[in-house]
DNA sequence: GCCAACGTTGGC
DNA sequence: GCCAACGTTGGC
């Protein structure tokens, strides 16, 4: 069992849209980076994910969700209509994967990045290096401790 | 809107 | 295989 985080634009999926999806579960579509990618083959069912808001107000980890289904490959990329459409992808051949993740828990509140950045046991959490601009990252046992601890 | 950091592409 | 140019991300 391990521990993620996941960025997401709420103009674009947000927490709320999470809880009002059907079974209260979203594919992850649309990850077209190697290194995230990755990472989301590593995913297995059960496995627990840190929800963050970027490009947002307020900038937070809104809440936990729950992977239900470990990597497939993402149906978007042999879709010409998606903004996610990827023509080097085949369906024998397929470069991008998702995964399926459902609501599992809310937070009392959400913990926002300043917040975060002020938590000693934090400094290396990938989220907060800077530059850092991985939307599907490891969380360690430790951090994720941490975090949780503040709101639950 | 700005811009630093990062990832990808493509000419050589 | 290098690296300049370009595109994207994401905090501020």
């Amino acid at each position: 069992m391990k521990y993620w985080l996941v960025k997401t634009e709420p103009s674009e999926f947000s927490w709320e849209d999470l809880k009002a999806a059907p079974g209260q579960t979203t594919s992850w579509e649309g990850v077209r980076n190697y290194q995230a990618r990755n990472f989301m083959r590593e995913m297995q069912p059960g496995d627990l994910v840190l929800f963050y808001h970027s490009q947002a107000n307020p900038l937070a980890i809104m809440g936990i969700a729950k992977v239900v289904r470990g990597a497939y490959p993402d149906p978007t990329q042999f879709d010409p209509s998606s903004h996610y459409f990827d023509p080097q992808s085949t369906p024998e051949n397929p470069r991008w994967d998702t995964v399926d993740i459902q609501y599992y828990r809310e937070f009392s509140a959400p913990v926002s990045l300043p917040q975060l950045k002020e938590i000693p046991g934090l400094e290396n959490m990938v989220l907060l290096r800077k530059g850092s601009r991985l939307s599907v990252q490891p969380v360690t046992e430790r951090e994720w401790r941490i975090v949780t601890a503040l709101r639950e």
